[in-house]
DNA sequence: TGCATGCCCATCCGAAAGTATGGGTCGGCC
DNA sequence: GGCCGACCCATACTTTCGGATGGGCATGCA
C-alpha cells in the first residue's frame, strides 16, 4: 500500500448468485481494511449498484449469473464502470470461455479454486491496472483437456469441433474455413472417433462434458 | 437435539473443488458447536477420508467435483459411507440432474445460492434420516424452463429432447418410446422451431443454455 | 532413405435427417 | 355442436451425414 488516506479504501463490487460464495468474500474481505464491499446476486443488481454509486474501483462478476448471458453482461459491465477493472469470477472456465472473456476486456480471471486469500491480493493488483490470471490457466491456455483416451485432438479438429458446438453443418464449415466439404467430413468423423461419439450430437455432448469447448 | 454426551458431534465430510466455499463452510460451521467438520477438494480425496475415518454422519458433495462423473460418483460415495446421509450441492441443478440424484439414492440437495445459515439446518435435517430439498426447487421440478418465446414444450417433446441429447437418432428413439418414425421427425421438428434451432445439434446446444435438461 | 502423421481433396453410396402433405383420434372449450 | 390443440401415423421427397476408397502433399523422425 502507497500511503493515502484512511477514508481511500478500494471500493470492491462483488456479484455471485452463489449466497455462500457472497458470504464468504463478505467474511473474508471485511477484515481486509483497505477495501470496501459491496454484493449483488445479479447482473442487473450489479448494474443497478453502479448506476448508483458510480464506477467501482474493482467490480468481479460471475460468469454463470442471471443476466449474464456468456461474455455479453461482462461487455455490459465493462463499458458500465468508466475504465476501472472489471474481472470475471468463476469455476471452471472453458479453453473457449477464457478467450472471449479476455477478448472482451477484462481485467482478469479469479478462480473459485483457488481459495479466498488470494483473492485479496488478486483485488490490489487489478486495482494497480495489471491484469490477473491464475497461473495454471495461463500453462494450460493452449492445451486444455482435448486428450482423450484415444488420443489427443489436433489443432484443425479443434477448429472444426467449434463449429460443431454451434449446430453448424459441414458445408458452412467448409466455407468459413475455406475447405472442401469432404475435408470437413473427414475432421468430423475422426473427432467422433477421438470423442467415441456416433455422430456430431453426441461429440458436442462429449465436448462440452469434458470441457473441451 | 435429543440429549447425548458432548462428545457426540455430527461428523461432517464436505468434499468441494472450489476452494471458497471449503473456506467458507469451515468458518461458518465451526460456529456450530454440535459439528465437526472434515472438508476434501476430489471425490478420491473424500472417499479416502470416508476409508480411514468411517462412515461420516452426513457427507456433502459437488457435483461438478473432478472424479465426480455426474451420479456415478453419488453412487460410490453412497456405497461407501454405509447407509448415513449423502446430499449433494450444487449450484443450478438442471430438472433432469435432480431426478438423477434422487434416483441414485441421494438424501438431498442443498444449493449454493441460498446462503450458509440454511446449510446448518439443513445438515440437521439430513443427520435425522430426512430428505432435504429446497422448496423452490420442489415446486419448479416439474415445469422448470421448458417455456421459450416460442411457445412451451409439451410432455412429448420434454421427453424427446431428453433423447436427443443423448445424441441419438429418431430410429432408436422411436423404438424406445414405442412410436413411429415419423411421429419422432415430427417432434424434433417442433422442439426446433420452440428452440429457434436449425437443427437437432442447435436443439440440445440451446436446450443446455436453457437449463431445460 | 523410408515411414508415419497430419492435412487436403475427389467420388460414390447408403442411411439418416429434415420438410411437406394428408389424414386420423382424443379431449377441452366456446 | 364446432373448433382447436396435442398427439399419432403414412407416404414421398431433398438434403445432409457418415463411411469407404483412393489419391496427393508436407513435415518430422528413425
Amino acid at each position: 500500500m502507497i500511503g493515502g488516506a484512511v477514508s481511500d479504501k478500494i471500493r470492491v463490487l462483488i456479484a455471485d448468485d452463489h449466497e455462500m460464495v457472497l458470504d464468504v468474500f463478505a467474511m473474508y474481505l471485511s477484515s481486509a481494511p483497505d477495501m470496501a464491499i459491496a454484493t449483488a446476486k445479479t447482473l442487473d443488481e450489479a448494474v443497478d449498484h453502479i448506476g448508483a454509486e458510480g464506477p467501482y474501483d474493482v467490480v468481479l462478476l460471475d460468469l454463470n449469473m442471471p443476466g449474464m448471458n456468456g461474455v455479453a453482461g461482462l461487455r455490459r459491465a465493462i463499458k458500465l464502470n468508466g475504465g476501472k477493472p472489471v474481472a470475471i469470477i468463476t469455476g471452471n472456465p472453458t479453453p473457449r470461455m477464457l478467450d472471449e472473456i479476455m477478448n472482451a476486456g477484462s481485467s482478469g480471471i479469479v478462480l473459485k479454486t483457488t481459495g479466498v486469500r488470494s483473492l485479496a491480493n488478486a483485488i490490489r493488483f487489478m486495482h494497480a491496472g495489471e491484469h490477473y490470471m491464475p497461473l495454471e490457466l495461463v500453462r494450460e491456455r493452449h492445451n486444455a483437456g482435448r486428450t482423450t483416451k484415444n488420443g489427443r485432438l489436433s489443432d484443425k479438429e479443434m477448429m472444426v469441433l467449434s463449429y460443431l458446438a454451434e449446430g453448424k453443418q459441414n458445408k458452412e464449415i467448409a466455407n468459413d474455413l475455406k475447405l472442401a466439404e469432404p475435408t470437413i467430413k473427414m475432421h468430423v468423423t475422426s473427432i467422433c472417433k477421438k470423442l467415441t461419439a456416433t455422430n456430431r450430437t453426441q461429440a458436442v455432448i462429449v465436448a462440452r462434458d469434458l470441457g473441451l469447448i
